[in-house]
DNA sequence: TTGAAAGCGTTACCAG
DNA sequence: CTGGTAACGCTTTCAA
């Protein structure tokens, strides 16, 4: 097996309380033996079972991730953010990937709750109530989802929604079409808002579209009806339907922007790589994870923390090649 | 505390050990106890701390993988396989991404270790020295790539590579160009290498650009190399690349396919979602992640098999809008 | 068929 | 400043 504790008491010549000590309480130790120790540790290469330490510290080390879909490009920024803030704490990822079933999401965080110090939920799809349960578990930060006062890390939807109309109407256009995600989904409830208070602000016409699947193919399906429609401009729920569309303006001859803005929301990888390149609402993704990691070990250290367990990161508008002016303008 | 054996044990009436049994070898038990202590345990919801039984069994029920960065759109497919499949056979995965740094893949692969019963390497940047050095600490399983006797999953690029350039000659394309990913790419030492032996059958040319970064930028970088080359026809190293050429030579109004054809490498998602859409090699990443994770339970149960331990995985052209006929054909 | 006891690798506590 | 001992939650002999 690997190298134990007592492997390294035994070639320091002390006992494995000791070694236990200079290893993690240096100062409480004697300089002559503790670098005794630390040069058997080293040269053993030994490095303490994190597990066995878990069991009498009560503290894994461990952080849970569960997240609906790696595939979707929105999640891997914020999985960098959480891997690389954890690193730097010392903490290991469990990650588990739900592919989009709430019931599954429950499930692992029963699972993962006995070998972890808390979990981070990325915009878990279960319900309030179910939320609610897994948070008696063990604790528990949304991300991209507010439920009552859990501890979350959200965007500011609306202030995104707020950017990208006032971009559209400062081109001139009037009439914008919202192409809708999932009804179940929070970060759209929150977007129709913003948008509906932006839209009004400006004294716009707004025509609402779907909701569709967050994906290509929903946005695909939308573009007919957002033609039909007889709008300048068209914002997505996010950039991968706004992908969509343009494919399929593209195949039906319809130039973009000069006939149609299209506009996203996630900033995602792709939507600079694209022609015209998508004009989208970014969020700051990998800040995200971090600060959902943060805010977890804040938790753990003081669990009944004064401090606010609820933060809301800004968004930017990222302007590119799919708006432009209004052609009625 | 969460619930323990002894509280489940309690509630049974019976030992701790009685309990044990129930649980994992119920028919060591007379039926009645066996139903008490299974109904008390479902009562208290109680599982097992898997860290406290890995202590004693030696194994954990974890996972490793580490990933280069999750980034890159090639990784996130794989990644699903190896979830989806290790949560079959009931492990749970640690997940580390080493934002493209060889040394911090050998520094977690010795940190998780201690955690897990195996590790599955995502396209290991490390060298065959490290890696060896990190096979002998735990059981190790590469996937795309290959080193030595060392378990590992890969894709046939030598075969994709002749899917490719038969489609491309078949489309009366004579001159090629390739756009090198990074020299020390196994995978892309692999493609060179297939991709010789097939331009050499056909009796075409090969011009070869690069090598770049497999970055959307690295295409964009390569893009007026290889027009200047005169080619009528692009592979490039792998999609993501392919979308930077895609990229500039748009903007330089060059149509594609009509003046060049342009194909890809990976099959990543977003490769159906442009316009043209990119003629690419297909991987199956999911059936790679899931190959992995079946590899690496197998080589758990059985040390020293027999069998294989290496598995290369057929790869599908996709024909799609940025392939056509050669201009002069 | 069941229970007691030992032990996995570690840390915490209490003597010395 | 150091060592012995107990304990974490579980599984696995070994006896009964």
């Amino acid at each position: 097996m690997a190298v134990t504790i007592k492997d390294v008491a035994r070639a320091a010549g002390v006992s494995p309380s000791t070694v236990c000590r200079a290893l993690s309480t240096p100062e409480l130790v004697r300089a002559e033996t503790r670098e005794r120790v630390q040069r058997s540790a080293a040269e053993l290469d030994y490095s303490p079972n994190r597990a066995a330490r878990g069991l009498i510290t009560g503290r894994t080390g461990n952080l849970g991730l569960i997240v609906p879909d790696l595939g979707n490009p929105f999640f891997p920024g914020v999985v960098k953010g959480i891997q690389a803030r954890a690193r730097e704490a010392d903490y290991a990822v469990f990650l588990a990937d739900t592919d989009e079933d709430p019931a599954a999401e429950a499930q692992l965080v029963r699972t993962l709750a006995k070998q972890v110090d808390g979990i981070v939920l990325c915009s878990p799809r279960m319900s309030e109530q179910e939320l609610r349960g897994v948070a008696a578990l063990t604790p528990v930060v949304l991300l991209n989802r507010r439920v009552g006062r859990l501890p979350a890390i959200t965007f500011d939807n609306v202030d995104g929604m707020r950017q990208a109309v006032t971009h559209l109407t400062a081109l001139g256009h009037r009439r914008i079409a919202y192409v809708a995600g999932p009804r179940a989904s929070w970060s759209n409830r929150e977007r129709v808002r913003g948008l509906r208070l932006a839209i009004a602000a400006a004294g716009a016409e707004l025509i609402e579209v779907g909701p569709v699947q967050p994906q290509f193919d929903g946005g695909v399906a939308a573009a007919d009806q957002v033609l039909a429609a007889g709008v300048t401009a068209v914002i997505a729920y996010n950039d991968v339907i706004a992908l969509g569309l343009l494919s399929r303006l593209n195949v039906r001859g319809i130039a973009v922007p000069a006939a149609i803005s299209v506009l996203g929301f996630d900033d995602i990888a792709l939507s600079a790589m694209v022609h015209p390149s998508l004009t989208t609402v970014g969020l700051p993704m990998k800040s995200c994870g971090r600060a959902g990691v943060d805010l977890l070990l804040g938790l753990l250290q003081d669990p009944d923390r004064f401090g606010s367990t609820r933060r809301e990161l800004g968004t930017q508008l990222m302007v590119r090649g799919s708006t432009g002016p209004a052609p009625s303008a």
